[in-house]
DNA sequence: TAGCTAACGTACTAGTTCGTACATTAGACA
DNA sequence: TGTCTAATGTACGAACTAGTACGTTAGCTA
């Protein structure tokens, strides 16, 4: 999400004209802006001010503000896909694999405010961005496919006496993270309690674990 | 959410002018069109327009924008509050109480749409409204109250295994009920499934008990 | 039934906001 | 070093939008 402020790497004096520098700009600041206001709150003028570049350039690099949103959250996207791809925990046994899976999912959602306000935001419009991008449609998700590789030896394995599936796991998992995140003013406001307390991290992060381990082997649930 | 329509009760023939009945109306239609588009999409002008009366009249009721969506807040509040009263689980046993604690945060989710949405819309905005309002600031949670009582009994009777708080037993139940209602457009494009489909409504249903059942009696969970 | 006021409608304005027409120039390349 | 184009800046306009000034009237009450 930040690709932000490369200061002039040396032996490579700073241009003024970058489009490159220029568009990565233009994004950065559209991300925190679209982030903090949502789609219609958010104003080209305001984000084109807090760049070295001018509103023209918006329109010159992305045509619109509709689809400089699209560009921001496709890119949002790509980050946190890239993140899931770095996941490693095949070596694990399929209890301490999900449990990390969920404890990964659980600091990334922490780490990305940004994402999850646009991810709110674009449900607020009914995902017409995501819809209309070519690049979102096939992104694909990694993390599916690791949890459907863990869920499948923890079954075998005897471990897992729940038979989920693996998009319903990841529902639950990020249910869990994405409303932490997203809720927190309004659950703060009513129930007084800080969601994101950073006092209180270790403790959801160890409830979250023990509540999808739970689910997993509890012992024959209903069905 | 819908005090609508009220078509002129026999006897009572319909006046002209009406001053509740016209800022039900211009409420009813506000928590649609905020609920729509987010609080700077709405328009004010269009709220008036699906009105029989004007903005003038907004105006004249609620003093501006800002403060009629505030009011829009405080009556969902109100509504879904009231819908908590109702419950009445405290003759069952613990485990089945929660499980139907969890089953009502669901169905009530899925049946107000629009009230998930004005939620996000006001995490967005980052509770400013409810932090303004007297009204919502002690509106309290029934819910809650019930919550605590069930654990205690749990507890005691040693049914449940786990020590967990009741507002964080809340949010884990709300975060699953929210999500799906929420995050259904990102979640269905992205992953190309649909989690208000009417035909999986009972499985996630069951789903989300079990997952909470299972959590609260977990032979000792790490502590 | 006369008077009074809460309830209402019309028409307008000031300010904002997305988008663009037009002019300019840095710097790659021949 | 000259040329050409991608990259850039300035200034402006058309449309929208929250909010209001001013005038009117339904219907309650005395």
């Amino acid at each position: 999400m930040t690709s932000v402020e490369e200061p002039a790497r040396p032996g490579e004096r700073e241009r003024v004209r970058d489009a490159a520098r220029t568009q990565a700009e233009i994004l950065d600041v559209a991300t925190q802006e679209f982030a903090r206001a949502g789609y219609d709150g958010a104003r080209v003028d305001e984000i084109a001010a807090r760049t070295r570049t001018t509103k023209r350039m918006i329109y010159y690099y992305f045509g619109g503000k509709e689809q400089l949103f699209t560009t921001v959250l496709e890119r949002a996207y790509t980050v946190i896909r890239e993140a899931e791809q770095e996941l490693d925990v095949e070596h694990l046994d399929p209890v301490a694999a999900i449990r990390r899976l969920a404890e990964v999912t659980f600091d990334h959602h922490e780490q990305h405010p940004d994402f999850i306000r646009l991810v709110s935001i674009e449900n607020i419009h009914e995902a017409h961005h995501i819809a209309a991008s070519e690049k979102l449609g096939r992104i694909g998700s990694p993390a599916l496919d690791v949890i459907r590789r863990i869920l499948e030896e923890g079954r075998r394995s005897g471990l897992f006496t729940t038979d989920v599936d693996a998009v319903d796991l990841h529902a639950m998992i990020s249910s869990f993270c994405f409303f932490r995140v997203s809720n927190r003013h309004t659950f703060g406001a009513l129930f007084g309690r800080d969601l994101v307390d950073p006092a209180q991290r270790a403790h959801y992060r160890t409830m979250l674990g023990d509540m999808v381990i739970a689910y997993l082997t509890a012992e024959r649930a209903s069905d």
